[in-house]
DNA sequence: GGCCTATCTTAACGTCGTCAAGATACTTAT
DNA sequence: ATAAGTATCTTGACGACGTTAAGATAGGCC
Protein backbone atom coordinates (compact mmCIF):
# COMPACT_ATOMS: atom_id res chain seq x y z
CA UNK A 1 0.00 0.00 0.00
CA UNK A 2 2.70 2.19 -0.69
CA UNK A 3 3.80 3.17 -3.68
CA UNK A 4 0.31 1.43 -6.41
CA UNK A 5 -0.39 4.98 -7.03
CA UNK A 6 1.03 7.27 -10.14
CA UNK A 7 4.22 8.19 -8.87
CA UNK A 8 3.98 8.17 -5.05
CA UNK A 9 7.11 6.37 -4.19
CA UNK A 10 10.13 7.91 -1.09
CA UNK A 11 13.13 6.09 -3.18
CA UNK A 12 14.09 6.25 -6.46
CA UNK A 13 15.55 3.10 -6.55
CA UNK A 14 12.72 0.49 -6.10
CA UNK A 15 15.67 -2.60 -5.07
CA UNK A 16 13.91 -5.48 -5.97
CA UNK A 17 12.17 -4.89 -8.91
CA UNK A 18 12.74 -7.75 -10.68
CA UNK A 19 10.55 -10.31 -8.41
CA UNK A 20 8.11 -7.48 -7.68
CA UNK A 21 7.30 -7.27 -11.75
CA UNK A 22 7.15 -11.34 -11.77
CA UNK A 23 4.65 -11.24 -9.16
CA UNK A 24 2.24 -8.35 -10.34
CA UNK A 25 2.70 -10.52 -13.74
CA UNK A 26 1.39 -13.60 -12.00
CA UNK A 27 -1.27 -11.65 -10.19
CA UNK A 28 -2.94 -9.71 -13.34
CA UNK A 29 -2.24 -13.02 -15.65
CA UNK A 30 -5.48 -15.15 -14.27
CA UNK A 31 -7.33 -12.06 -14.68
CA UNK A 32 -6.36 -11.02 -18.75
CA UNK A 33 -5.01 -14.05 -20.01
CA UNK A 34 -1.72 -15.02 -21.30
CA UNK A 35 -1.96 -13.15 -24.74
CA UNK A 36 -3.08 -10.19 -23.33
CA UNK A 37 -0.90 -9.62 -20.53
CA UNK A 38 1.24 -6.29 -21.42
CA UNK A 39 4.74 -5.65 -20.20
CA UNK A 40 3.79 -2.03 -19.66
CA UNK A 41 0.27 -2.76 -17.58
CA UNK A 42 2.42 -4.74 -15.34
CA UNK A 43 5.25 -2.11 -14.88
CA UNK A 44 2.32 0.30 -13.82
CA UNK A 45 1.04 -1.81 -11.78
CA UNK A 46 4.07 -2.44 -9.54
CA UNK A 47 4.40 1.78 -10.07
CA UNK A 48 7.26 2.09 -12.17
CA UNK A 49 7.66 3.17 -15.40
CA UNK A 50 7.18 1.16 -18.76
CA UNK A 51 10.37 0.55 -19.71
CA UNK A 52 12.25 0.26 -16.06
CA UNK A 53 11.57 -3.61 -16.97
CA UNK A 54 13.99 -3.50 -19.39
CA UNK A 55 16.89 -3.58 -16.89
CA UNK A 56 15.78 -6.77 -15.36
CA UNK A 57 14.58 -8.91 -18.38
CA UNK A 58 15.69 -8.78 -21.87
CA UNK A 59 11.61 -8.47 -22.71
CA UNK A 60 8.78 -9.35 -22.25
CA UNK A 61 9.10 -12.85 -23.66
CA UNK A 62 11.67 -13.38 -21.46
CA UNK A 63 9.67 -11.89 -18.82
CA UNK A 64 6.44 -14.50 -19.14
CA UNK A 65 9.35 -17.15 -19.44
CA UNK A 66 10.10 -17.07 -15.93
CA UNK A 67 6.66 -16.60 -15.44
CA UNK A 68 6.49 -20.22 -16.90
CA UNK A 69 8.96 -21.10 -15.24
CA UNK A 70 7.95 -20.37 -11.87
CA UNK A 71 5.06 -22.57 -12.91
CA UNK A 72 6.66 -25.39 -13.52
CA UNK A 73 8.41 -25.50 -10.68
CA UNK A 74 5.30 -24.90 -8.48
CA UNK A 75 4.24 -28.02 -10.46
CA UNK A 76 7.06 -30.18 -9.69
CA UNK A 77 7.04 -29.30 -5.86
CA UNK A 78 3.25 -30.21 -6.17
CA UNK A 79 4.38 -33.35 -7.85
CA UNK A 80 7.09 -34.11 -5.45
CA UNK A 81 4.61 -33.89 -2.34
CA UNK A 82 2.74 -37.31 -3.60
CA UNK A 83 2.49 -39.99 -0.97
CA UNK A 84 4.83 -42.50 -1.92
CA UNK A 85 4.20 -44.93 0.41
CA UNK A 86 1.20 -46.43 -0.60
CA UNK A 87 0.00 -49.16 -3.54
CA UNK A 88 1.48 -48.21 -7.37
CA UNK A 89 -1.84 -47.25 -8.48
CA UNK A 90 -2.67 -44.86 -5.57
CA UNK A 91 0.48 -43.27 -6.06
CA UNK A 92 -0.30 -42.77 -9.89
CA UNK A 93 -4.01 -41.64 -9.48
CA UNK A 94 -2.36 -38.77 -7.01
CA UNK A 95 -0.08 -37.17 -9.48
CA UNK A 96 -2.60 -36.91 -11.96
CA UNK A 97 -4.70 -35.53 -10.07
CA UNK A 98 -2.13 -33.01 -8.45
CA UNK A 99 -1.66 -32.16 -11.83
CA UNK A 100 -4.97 -31.48 -12.95
CA UNK A 101 -5.87 -29.58 -9.91
CA UNK A 102 -2.86 -27.90 -10.71
CA UNK A 103 -3.80 -26.90 -14.00
CA UNK A 104 -7.79 -26.21 -12.88
CA UNK A 105 -6.32 -23.61 -10.27
CA UNK A 106 -3.97 -21.76 -12.57
CA UNK A 107 -5.54 -21.88 -15.82
CA UNK A 108 -4.17 -19.29 -17.57
CA UNK A 109 -0.35 -19.79 -16.12
CA UNK A 110 -1.25 -23.36 -17.09
CA UNK A 111 -2.44 -22.12 -21.15
CA UNK A 112 0.95 -20.19 -20.55
CA UNK A 113 3.72 -22.84 -19.85
CA UNK A 114 2.13 -24.58 -22.84
CA UNK A 115 1.40 -22.11 -24.81
CA UNK A 116 2.45 -20.92 -28.34
CA UNK A 117 4.55 -18.43 -27.08
CA UNK A 118 7.24 -21.20 -26.42
CA UNK A 119 7.96 -23.62 -28.44
CA UNK A 120 10.83 -25.62 -27.18
CA UNK A 121 13.32 -23.84 -29.62
CA UNK A 122 13.24 -20.65 -27.93
CA UNK A 123 12.81 -20.95 -24.29
CA UNK A 124 14.75 -19.16 -21.31
CA UNK A 125 17.44 -21.53 -19.99
CA UNK A 126 15.19 -21.33 -16.49
CA UNK A 127 12.36 -22.50 -18.43
CA UNK A 128 13.82 -25.60 -19.88
CA UNK A 129 15.22 -26.20 -16.18
CA UNK A 130 11.89 -26.08 -14.67
CA UNK A 131 10.46 -27.91 -17.35
CA UNK A 132 12.77 -30.96 -16.91
CA UNK A 133 12.04 -30.92 -13.18
CA UNK A 134 8.93 -31.32 -13.30
CA UNK A 135 9.13 -33.96 -16.21
CA UNK A 136 11.42 -35.47 -13.90
CA UNK A 137 9.21 -35.87 -11.02
CA UNK A 138 6.66 -37.62 -13.45
CA UNK A 139 9.22 -40.11 -14.55
CA UNK A 140 10.03 -40.62 -10.84
CA UNK A 141 6.31 -41.29 -10.10
CA UNK A 142 6.01 -43.55 -12.86
CA UNK A 143 9.23 -46.03 -11.57
CA UNK A 144 7.70 -46.54 -8.19
CA UNK A 145 4.42 -47.19 -9.87
CA UNK A 146 6.48 -49.65 -12.15
CA UNK A 147 9.00 -50.61 -9.85
CA UNK A 148 11.48 -50.07 -12.53
CA UNK A 149 14.57 -47.97 -12.95
CA UNK A 150 13.55 -44.93 -13.61
CA UNK A 151 15.10 -44.14 -17.28
CA UNK A 152 13.78 -47.85 -18.56
CA UNK A 153 11.95 -47.49 -21.66
CA UNK A 154 8.97 -48.97 -20.24
CA UNK A 155 9.04 -46.00 -18.09
CA UNK A 156 9.36 -43.17 -20.72
CA UNK A 157 6.42 -44.90 -22.56
CA UNK A 158 4.33 -44.86 -18.92
CA UNK A 159 5.15 -41.37 -18.28
CA UNK A 160 4.43 -40.37 -21.78
CA UNK A 161 1.44 -42.10 -21.66
CA UNK A 162 0.11 -40.97 -17.97
CA UNK A 163 0.92 -37.35 -19.12
CA UNK A 164 -0.73 -37.28 -21.97
CA UNK A 165 -3.67 -38.73 -20.85
CA UNK A 166 -3.58 -35.80 -17.96
CA UNK A 167 -2.38 -33.06 -19.80
CA UNK A 168 -5.09 -33.62 -22.69
CA UNK A 169 -7.60 -33.30 -20.08
CA UNK A 170 -6.81 -30.62 -18.01
CA UNK A 171 -6.44 -28.81 -21.41
CA UNK A 172 -10.11 -29.68 -22.90
CA UNK A 173 -11.17 -28.66 -19.60
CA UNK A 174 -9.56 -25.29 -18.97
CA UNK A 175 -10.34 -24.84 -22.62
CA UNK A 176 -14.29 -25.82 -21.84
CA UNK A 177 -14.47 -28.47 -24.16
CA UNK A 178 -14.87 -30.97 -21.68
CA UNK A 179 -16.87 -29.46 -18.60
CA UNK A 180 -16.58 -31.05 -15.28
CA UNK A 181 -19.95 -30.84 -13.73
CA UNK A 182 -20.61 -28.20 -11.11
CA UNK A 183 -21.69 -31.01 -8.49
CA UNK A 184 -18.81 -33.58 -9.29
CA UNK A 185 -15.81 -33.13 -7.12
CA UNK A 186 -12.08 -33.42 -9.48
CA UNK A 187 -11.30 -36.51 -8.27
CA UNK A 188 -14.34 -38.20 -9.19
CA UNK A 189 -14.17 -36.46 -12.82
CA UNK A 190 -10.34 -37.66 -12.83
CA UNK A 191 -11.34 -40.85 -11.92
CA UNK A 192 -14.15 -41.21 -14.15
CA UNK A 193 -12.27 -40.39 -17.34
CA UNK A 194 -9.85 -43.32 -16.19
CA UNK A 195 -12.58 -45.71 -16.16
CA UNK A 196 -13.25 -44.20 -19.82
CA UNK A 197 -10.04 -45.76 -20.40
CA UNK A 198 -9.92 -49.09 -18.29
CA UNK A 199 -12.92 -49.32 -20.26
CA UNK A 200 -11.48 -49.07 -23.47
CA UNK A 201 -8.88 -51.51 -22.53
CA UNK A 202 -10.58 -54.14 -20.73
CA UNK A 203 -13.62 -54.60 -23.16
CA UNK A 204 -12.68 -54.34 -27.34
CA UNK A 205 -11.08 -51.84 -27.03
CA UNK A 206 -7.54 -51.25 -28.20
CA UNK A 207 -5.54 -54.48 -26.75
CA UNK B 1 -0.23 -13.47 -59.42
CA UNK B 2 -1.89 -10.28 -60.22
CA UNK B 3 -3.01 -8.22 -56.68
CA UNK B 4 -0.13 -9.12 -54.39
CA UNK B 5 1.81 -5.92 -55.13
CA UNK B 6 1.26 -2.96 -53.61
CA UNK B 7 -1.65 -1.16 -55.23
CA UNK B 8 -2.37 -3.29 -58.58
CA UNK B 9 -5.78 -3.73 -58.97
CA UNK B 10 -8.30 -3.81 -61.82
CA UNK B 11 -11.01 -3.59 -59.80
CA UNK B 12 -11.54 -1.14 -57.10
CA UNK B 13 -14.38 -4.20 -55.39
CA UNK B 14 -12.23 -7.02 -54.54
CA UNK B 15 -15.70 -9.09 -54.96
CA UNK B 16 -14.82 -12.13 -52.83
CA UNK B 17 -12.49 -10.53 -50.00
CA UNK B 18 -13.85 -12.62 -46.88
CA UNK B 19 -12.40 -16.05 -48.34
CA UNK B 20 -9.27 -14.19 -49.62
CA UNK B 21 -8.99 -12.80 -45.99
CA UNK B 22 -9.47 -16.54 -44.42
CA UNK B 23 -7.32 -18.26 -46.96
CA UNK B 24 -4.44 -15.64 -46.35
CA UNK B 25 -5.01 -15.64 -42.95
CA UNK B 26 -4.61 -19.78 -42.98
CA UNK B 27 -1.12 -19.50 -45.01
CA UNK B 28 0.20 -17.17 -42.90
CA UNK B 29 -0.53 -18.61 -40.07
CA UNK B 30 1.79 -21.76 -40.45
CA UNK B 31 4.52 -18.98 -40.42
CA UNK B 32 3.81 -16.12 -37.59
CA UNK B 33 1.71 -18.69 -35.14
CA UNK B 34 -1.31 -17.53 -33.71
CA UNK B 35 -0.62 -15.16 -31.93
CA UNK B 36 1.68 -12.77 -33.96
CA UNK B 37 -0.49 -13.44 -36.72
CA UNK B 38 -2.25 -9.46 -37.32
CA UNK B 39 -5.24 -8.71 -39.20
CA UNK B 40 -3.12 -5.65 -41.03
CA UNK B 41 -0.46 -8.10 -42.41
CA UNK B 42 -3.33 -10.11 -43.88
CA UNK B 43 -5.07 -7.31 -45.34
CA UNK B 44 -1.53 -6.51 -46.99
CA UNK B 45 -1.32 -10.07 -48.11
CA UNK B 46 -4.53 -9.77 -50.00
CA UNK B 47 -3.23 -6.25 -51.63
CA UNK B 48 -6.15 -4.42 -49.19
CA UNK B 49 -6.39 -1.75 -46.84
CA UNK B 50 -6.10 -2.52 -43.16
CA UNK B 51 -9.66 -1.93 -42.01
CA UNK B 52 -11.36 -3.16 -45.71
CA UNK B 53 -11.64 -6.59 -43.49
CA UNK B 54 -13.92 -4.80 -41.08
CA UNK B 55 -16.86 -4.81 -44.01
CA UNK B 56 -16.72 -8.79 -43.68
CA UNK B 57 -15.44 -9.46 -40.52
CA UNK B 58 -16.34 -7.66 -36.96
CA UNK B 59 -12.97 -7.66 -35.69
CA UNK B 60 -9.48 -10.39 -35.39
CA UNK B 61 -11.40 -12.18 -33.41
CA UNK B 62 -13.94 -13.15 -35.59
CA UNK B 63 -11.39 -13.37 -38.46
CA UNK B 64 -9.49 -15.91 -36.13
CA UNK B 65 -12.55 -17.45 -34.69
CA UNK B 66 -13.33 -18.48 -38.42
CA UNK B 67 -9.98 -19.81 -39.22
CA UNK B 68 -10.10 -22.08 -36.13
CA UNK B 69 -14.01 -23.22 -37.48
CA UNK B 70 -12.41 -24.09 -40.32
CA UNK B 71 -9.51 -26.37 -38.66
CA UNK B 72 -12.31 -28.24 -36.83
CA UNK B 73 -14.46 -28.96 -39.93
CA UNK B 74 -11.05 -30.02 -41.42
CA UNK B 75 -10.44 -32.64 -38.77
CA UNK B 76 -14.16 -33.66 -38.80
CA UNK B 77 -13.97 -34.52 -42.54
CA UNK B 78 -10.75 -36.69 -41.90
CA UNK B 79 -12.21 -38.62 -38.71
CA UNK B 80 -15.39 -38.92 -41.22
CA UNK B 81 -13.17 -41.08 -43.47
CA UNK B 82 -11.90 -43.51 -40.96
CA UNK B 83 -12.58 -47.12 -42.19
CA UNK B 84 -15.68 -48.16 -40.04
CA UNK B 85 -15.70 -51.66 -41.20
CA UNK B 86 -12.79 -53.20 -39.31
CA UNK B 87 -12.47 -54.37 -35.99
CA UNK B 88 -13.42 -52.14 -33.30
CA UNK B 89 -9.85 -51.83 -31.93
CA UNK B 90 -8.67 -50.88 -35.13
CA UNK B 91 -10.98 -47.94 -35.68
CA UNK B 92 -9.72 -46.48 -32.46
CA UNK B 93 -6.47 -46.75 -33.41
CA UNK B 94 -6.94 -45.32 -36.74
CA UNK B 95 -9.04 -42.39 -35.35
CA UNK B 96 -6.38 -41.54 -33.00
CA UNK B 97 -3.77 -41.60 -35.95
CA UNK B 98 -5.73 -39.33 -38.09
CA UNK B 99 -6.80 -36.92 -34.88
CA UNK B 100 -2.57 -36.92 -34.47
CA UNK B 101 -1.84 -36.34 -38.12
CA UNK B 102 -3.71 -33.67 -38.28
CA UNK B 103 -2.45 -31.62 -35.07
CA UNK B 104 0.83 -32.61 -36.44
CA UNK B 105 0.67 -31.42 -39.97
CA UNK B 106 -1.33 -28.02 -38.99
CA UNK B 107 0.54 -26.98 -35.50
CA UNK B 108 -0.16 -23.36 -35.69
CA UNK B 109 -3.90 -24.23 -36.70
CA UNK B 110 -4.17 -26.66 -33.75
CA UNK B 111 -2.81 -24.12 -31.23
CA UNK B 112 -4.86 -21.33 -32.32
CA UNK B 113 -8.11 -24.20 -32.26
CA UNK B 114 -7.39 -25.04 -28.95
CA UNK B 115 -5.63 -21.92 -27.43
CA UNK B 116 -6.91 -19.12 -25.24
CA UNK B 117 -7.93 -16.89 -27.33
CA UNK B 118 -11.34 -18.50 -27.59
CA UNK B 119 -12.62 -20.07 -24.00
CA UNK B 120 -16.12 -21.62 -24.26
CA UNK B 121 -17.48 -18.55 -23.53
CA UNK B 122 -17.08 -16.27 -25.84
CA UNK B 123 -16.97 -18.15 -29.16
CA UNK B 124 -18.38 -17.57 -32.76
CA UNK B 125 -21.07 -20.03 -33.71
CA UNK B 126 -19.19 -21.48 -36.47
CA UNK B 127 -16.41 -22.32 -34.48
CA UNK B 128 -19.04 -23.41 -31.87
CA UNK B 129 -21.11 -25.76 -34.49
CA UNK B 130 -17.84 -26.83 -36.44
CA UNK B 131 -16.11 -28.01 -32.86
CA UNK B 132 -19.54 -29.96 -32.06
CA UNK B 133 -19.12 -31.46 -35.31
CA UNK B 134 -15.36 -33.00 -34.62
CA UNK B 135 -16.62 -34.01 -31.19
CA UNK B 136 -19.53 -35.53 -32.42
CA UNK B 137 -17.10 -37.40 -34.75
CA UNK B 138 -15.42 -38.84 -31.86
CA UNK B 139 -18.36 -39.87 -30.44
CA UNK B 140 -19.58 -41.98 -32.81
CA UNK B 141 -16.52 -43.42 -33.26
CA UNK B 142 -16.27 -44.62 -29.69
CA UNK B 143 -19.83 -46.11 -30.47
CA UNK B 144 -18.89 -47.64 -32.88
CA UNK B 145 -15.89 -49.63 -30.95
CA UNK B 146 -18.31 -50.21 -28.28
CA UNK B 147 -21.22 -51.04 -29.94
CA UNK B 148 -23.15 -49.24 -27.63
CA UNK B 149 -25.63 -45.73 -28.60
CA UNK B 150 -23.82 -42.91 -29.31
CA UNK B 151 -25.43 -41.08 -26.35
CA UNK B 152 -24.17 -44.36 -23.64
CA UNK B 153 -22.40 -42.57 -20.79
CA UNK B 154 -20.04 -45.69 -21.36
CA UNK B 155 -19.54 -43.87 -25.33
CA UNK B 156 -19.28 -40.40 -23.40
CA UNK B 157 -16.54 -41.07 -20.89
CA UNK B 158 -14.62 -43.32 -23.48
CA UNK B 159 -14.32 -40.47 -26.13
CA UNK B 160 -13.60 -38.20 -23.27
CA UNK B 161 -10.44 -40.82 -22.58
CA UNK B 162 -9.79 -41.39 -26.01
CA UNK B 163 -9.56 -37.81 -26.86
CA UNK B 164 -7.70 -36.59 -23.98
CA UNK B 165 -5.03 -39.04 -24.47
CA UNK B 166 -4.65 -38.31 -28.11
CA UNK B 167 -4.93 -34.36 -27.69
CA UNK B 168 -2.64 -34.49 -24.95
CA UNK B 169 0.01 -36.41 -27.14
CA UNK B 170 -0.08 -34.08 -29.88
CA UNK B 171 -0.16 -31.03 -27.60
CA UNK B 172 2.62 -32.02 -26.03
CA UNK B 173 4.48 -33.14 -29.14
CA UNK B 174 3.73 -30.07 -30.59
CA UNK B 175 4.95 -27.70 -27.61
CA UNK B 176 7.92 -29.60 -28.37
CA UNK B 177 7.75 -30.75 -24.82
CA UNK B 178 8.02 -34.52 -26.22
CA UNK B 179 10.07 -35.51 -29.46
CA UNK B 180 9.14 -38.12 -31.84
CA UNK B 181 12.43 -39.65 -33.18
CA UNK B 182 13.07 -38.98 -36.97
CA UNK B 183 13.15 -41.99 -37.68
CA UNK B 184 10.09 -43.08 -36.11
CA UNK B 185 6.62 -43.51 -38.31
CA UNK B 186 4.05 -41.47 -36.14
CA UNK B 187 2.09 -44.22 -35.85
CA UNK B 188 4.69 -45.99 -34.48
CA UNK B 189 4.93 -43.56 -31.74
CA UNK B 190 1.30 -43.51 -31.10
CA UNK B 191 1.00 -47.19 -30.82
CA UNK B 192 4.16 -47.27 -28.37
CA UNK B 193 2.44 -44.44 -26.23
CA UNK B 194 -0.78 -46.85 -26.41
CA UNK B 195 1.01 -49.82 -25.36
CA UNK B 196 2.59 -47.42 -22.11
CA UNK B 197 -1.06 -46.81 -21.14
CA UNK B 198 -1.75 -50.67 -21.44
CA UNK B 199 1.54 -51.23 -19.72
CA UNK B 200 -0.14 -48.95 -16.81
CA UNK B 201 -3.54 -50.74 -16.68
CA UNK B 202 -2.09 -54.29 -16.99
CA UNK B 203 0.42 -54.36 -14.89
CA UNK B 204 -0.07 -53.02 -11.28
CA UNK B 205 -1.35 -49.76 -12.66
CA UNK B 206 -4.79 -48.01 -12.45
CA UNK B 207 -7.15 -51.31 -12.58
C1' DG C 1 -29.63 7.76 -65.95
C1' DG C 2 -29.82 8.32 -60.96
C1' DC C 3 -30.17 6.80 -56.37
C1' DC C 4 -28.68 3.25 -52.83
C1' DT C 5 -25.86 0.71 -50.60
C1' DA C 6 -22.15 -2.52 -50.29
C1' DT C 7 -17.41 -2.17 -50.60
C1' DC C 8 -12.96 -0.22 -50.08
C1' DT C 9 -9.70 3.87 -48.75
C1' DT C 10 -7.56 7.50 -46.05
C1' DA C 11 -6.87 9.55 -41.57
C1' DA C 12 -6.55 9.23 -36.97
C1' DC C 13 -6.51 7.46 -31.94
C1' DG C 14 -4.87 4.67 -28.19
C1' DT C 15 -2.00 0.72 -26.83
C1' DC C 16 1.66 -2.14 -27.37
C1' DG C 17 6.92 -3.64 -27.40
C1' DT C 18 11.20 -1.59 -27.71
C1' DC C 19 15.33 1.55 -28.25
C1' DA C 20 18.14 5.77 -27.17
C1' DA C 21 19.46 9.16 -24.07
C1' DG C 22 19.26 11.43 -19.75
C1' DA C 23 18.41 11.67 -14.56
C1' DT C 24 19.15 9.59 -10.02
C1' DA C 25 21.23 7.15 -6.23
C1' DC C 26 23.80 3.28 -4.50
C1' DT C 27 28.75 1.40 -4.30
C1' DT C 28 33.33 1.39 -4.02
C1' DA C 29 38.03 3.09 -4.19
C1' DT C 30 40.85 6.46 -2.65
C1' DA D 1 34.64 12.02 3.02
C1' DT D 2 34.37 12.48 -1.64
C1' DA D 3 34.67 11.55 -6.32
C1' DA D 4 34.21 8.23 -9.94
C1' DG D 5 31.63 4.49 -11.62
C1' DT D 6 27.77 1.84 -12.26
C1' DA D 7 23.27 0.03 -11.54
C1' DT D 8 18.75 1.62 -11.68
C1' DC D 9 14.87 4.22 -13.24
C1' DT D 10 12.71 8.09 -16.33
C1' DT D 11 11.45 10.69 -20.44
C1' DG D 12 10.85 10.70 -25.26
C1' DA D 13 10.30 8.60 -29.39
C1' DC D 14 9.45 5.01 -33.19
C1' DG D 15 6.97 1.54 -35.66
C1' DA D 16 3.30 -1.99 -35.58
C1' DC D 17 -0.96 -3.21 -33.94
C1' DG D 18 -6.45 -3.20 -33.47
C1' DT D 19 -10.04 -0.24 -34.20
C1' DT D 20 -13.20 3.80 -35.28
C1' DA D 21 -14.88 7.72 -38.20
C1' DA D 22 -15.50 9.79 -42.44
C1' DG D 23 -14.93 9.93 -47.35
C1' DA D 24 -14.32 7.74 -52.22
C1' DT D 25 -15.90 4.20 -55.61
C1' DA D 26 -18.88 1.24 -58.06
C1' DG D 27 -22.21 -2.43 -58.68
C1' DG D 28 -27.45 -3.21 -58.30
C1' DC D 29 -32.06 -1.66 -58.83
C1' DC D 30 -35.76 1.87 -60.08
Amino acid sequence: MSKTTDRARDTYHVGNLAPQLISAARSMLEEVGPVKLSLRAVAERVGVSPTAAYHHYANRAELIGHLAAQGFDELAVALAARDRHGPGAETLRQSSLIYFRFARTNPALYQLMFGPEFFTGEMIPALQAARERAFGELRSTMAEVLTCPPDAPDVRRAARAAWSFTHGLASLVIHGVLQVPPNVPEDRFLESSLQGLEHLFAGKGVG
